[in-house]
DNA sequence: CTCGACTTAGTCGTGCACAACTTAATCGAG
DNA sequence: CTCGATTAAGTTGTGCACGACTAAGTCGAG
């Protein structure tokens, strides 16, 4: 509800402050910077975290789906593979069926992370401070605006 | 074929898809991959066109108040403006009031190219998709967000 | 005036992101 | 079966982002 003392949103202005894009972009590492000292006792990196929950829900994936459920690509997930391959986290093993492919599959190492990342989200949520409401409207526009934005 | 496309069993609080933070991830990247095509026009990249916003708004500005206004670290801008005065967009002088400080100036290329980016924002927000409220909702909650995850 | 604390830019090292490209494996039309 | 097209993963180069650090200028208490 900011009305009269707060807004003049002009047609194709170029004030920082009236764009949603600088919104976006400053949230995003606003928040990744709040992950950052929690996940740097797990010996993570925000990305590498985002990848460690896929592989929690399910083990042994390709790059290929790790791709499609981050929306990045190869050149990116490459190296950050190989990274939590040296940390010990997980292991990669071609496909027999599919030579292309690689597996992604967590250590016994990466398995037990779980139970120690498991305080993270509730930190980060808390930290957070939006209503449930809020919470559940922010996710939406944010997926709406993702999706307007892909396709089009 | 045999194992599941894309379900979501929403079962624990590590789930990918019920984070807000990885919403907000995926929203900020794929805002700034459809600015892409639209700033390499001008020769520029998204850091760079924010800053470049800053400028149009109010020149001679010091790294310190670039700073302050996109949230980024000396480290981030010192080579970002190093490349735009490369390209002949910006010049930097020490002020002579105080040595430590260097203002930030737009070349006559630098504010020409204001002219050639007012057709930016309207592209990209025709592209969000987004009616007026919600775009306002999403500011305001985006907004909020920043501040509770910063400060706290 | 002096000297230590503070401020401002900047450098360096690490790790994303992504485009363009390479290599190797698989697929499929003829 | 064959060979060009497609697909998967990885490599390379550029440009952020940020922590840790450095150099130089400024300030202020004594």
């Amino acid at each position: 509800m900011e009305t009269a003392a707060n807004t003049l949103p002009a047609e194709g202005s170029l004030q920082l402050r009236d764009q949603l894009c600088f919104a976006l972009y400053a949230a995003s590492r606003a928040v990744t910077a709040r992950y950052r000292p929690l996940l740097d006792e797990l010996g993570l990196t925000y990305p590498q975290y985002l990848v460690m929950l896929v592989l929690w829900e399910r083990d042994a994936v390709s790059v290929r789906d790790l791709g499609a459920a981050l929306q990045l690509e190869s050149s990116t997930l490459s190296p950050l593979l190989k990274r939590l391959e040296v940390n010990g986290l997980v292991r990669r093993e071609r496909r027999a069926d599919d030579e292309r492919s690689v597996a992604v599959r967590l250590t016994g190492a990466g398995v037990d992370l779980r139970e120690r990342a498991r305080a993270v989200p509730l930190a980060i949520g808390d930290a957070m401070g939006l209503t449930p409401e809020q919470d559940a409207a922010a996710k939406q526009l944010l997926r709406l605006l993702t999706e307007n934005v892909t396709r089009g």
